[in-house]
DNA sequence: GCAGAAGTACGATCGCTGTCAAACTTTGAT
DNA sequence: ATCAAAGTTTGACAGCGATCGTACTTCTGC
């Protein structure tokens, strides 16, 4: 049980990697989903449109970016928000990546305006 | 084709598609030089480590973002930081990311030499 | 001990994007 | 008219990263 993944230090906080990580709507609804319910949540729980492995892959790059912590709970990991941490680092970045979260409904990834070629 | 390219309105402004321009480092670098110049700055005279036609991929990207205002000025073209009506869509992120870019690297992503403070 | 549940690790695709070089266009100056 | 300056367009290429399926590891309960 015990064993813990690796976590960053705030003071190793990296903008670029937490930004890559928050570029991915994935990702992001996951920070959404954990700063919504305010308290930690299971991997399992998270309403994810991807398998299994790929969620793994979603979680570790959260986590090595500073954004959540996890710790295993019995065969379950759970996920916790690290939002002082990121406030104490990055202040603002949070709050405004949350709000406008709500307003622009998030249309996952793909354009919605712009002209692109076709295929 | 003197004429001016195609600027999306605020009210089609994407959080996914600014958030993508602003993941490359280069691209971020160039809103931080916007921001702290205060003024219109040509394609020229910005600082970049890349080629001619890389940089204007750059300049597409972010204002195809809605990030920068793109006009010509006998050959040359004008860059202007749309910050009010960043401002406007998403409240707070210029902010975060230019305030946290003195700290955190926006040294171009790669490598960061930079005071990291002790908590 | 065994079976099942919950994730992780490992390869393998596959599409996207940042990059460059070369050719082209538009504008301003000589 | 000619030439140079400043960007753009196009095509090609390389690397990264999101995704999946399968095999593997741990833990809980019976």
């Amino acid at each position: 049980m015990g064993r813990t993944p690796p976590h960053p230090q705030v003071s190793q906080f990296d903008l670029q990697q937490v930004l890559e990580a928050l570029v991915d709507p994935v990702r992001r609804s996951v920070v959404a989903q954990l700063d919504a319910a305010g308290e930690d949540i299971r991997c399992g729980d998270f309403d994810m449109p991807v398998g299994k492995s790929t969620a793994t892959h979603h979680f570790r790059v959260l986590r090595e970016a500073g954004l959540i912590r996890q710790y295993y709970v019995g065969t379950s990991r759970m996920n916790a928000l690290r939002r002082a941490e990121m406030d104490e680092a990055f202040p603002g970045l949070l709050d405004a990546l949350t709000r406008s979260g709500k307003n622009s409904g998030e249309n996952s990834g793909k354009n919605t305006v712009l002209p692109v070629r076709a295929t």
